[in-house]
DNA sequence: CAAAGGCATTGATGGTCGTCGATTGGAGCT
DNA sequence: AGCTCCAATCGACGACCATCAATGCCTTTG
């Protein structure tokens, strides 16, 4: 039921279905609270430009990525893009090998394929709703 | 190529393809700034426990949700429920019906079907990793 | 009309996070 | 050994955000 029929019913003072004044409150809310957590760990380490970018970059690499190539490409100090590449490789989401002098990150090998998807699904939405947006 | 490749052309002092020292910096960002800051928005809106469970609440109920279902749900005060639900109905995510002293939540009707994905993909991408985590 | 209930808004507060400068630790080159 | 380069860590500053108490608006009920 949508809320036209809803607003229809009211108009139409029939009783509303199960709500009534006072009988408030009950929703269903069946995600596990860990579940939870984890998606919103997940989501808080994408929801910043210069982790999504990363993320997006390495997701269409073939090859490693150096650190350095970060730091050019997003115009952001060398700390900076260390503290986020520490972030994602905290939780698993990269994989680093020091190669000589440079760090090469990579996406990690058994990285959840929902986690991938979540990442792919975050760019098409956000190029979807800037395409509305102008 | 791998990792794996890039480590054995190191050991066998090859050089190294296309990075040699002093040569760095350049990496493929092909996302437009706009398409970033949108993602990152959706995503920062999501990030948070109380809007993504309302969301995904939303997004399986079949009926428009009530504001005070949520407050009880979530064991959180009604000004902290009325401002999620602000981000969202600003946002575009949410619409907002108001029947008599009650106001009715419900997902946007014109609301991107990326935006619906990605927020399908967040809670799987969380229920994976909260079972992996255990 | 007066009272009560539900929701949105405001103001204030505490915590978290992104960013950078400075420093340290390795690794290669001379 | 000494120098250079890259990356990680530390400390600190600034901004943003989630949360709640208080208030106001609107609607319904008495």
């Amino acid at each position: 039921m949508d809320v036209n029929a809803f607003a229809t019913m009211w108009a139409m003072q029939v009783a509303l279905p199960v709500r009534e004044r006072g009988s408030c409150c009950d929703v269903a809310l069946d995600i596990k609270p860990a579940a939870v957590n984890a998606a919103v760990d997940l989501l808080r380490l994408l929801a910043d430009p210069a982790r999504l970018q990363m993320m997006a970059a390495l997701q269409e690499a073939d090859q490693p990525v150096c650190v350095c190539d970060f730091t050019a490409a997003l115009g952001l100090s060398q700390p900076t893009i260390s503290h986020h590449m520490g972030k994602l490789r905290n939780a698993g989401l990269v994989k680093v090998t020091r190669l000589g002098i440079w760090s090469f990150y990579e996406i990690a090998p058994g990285l959840a394929p929902a986690v991938r998807d979540l990442l792919s699904s975050a760019v098409a939405a956000g190029q979807a709703t800037a395409a509305t947006k102008r």
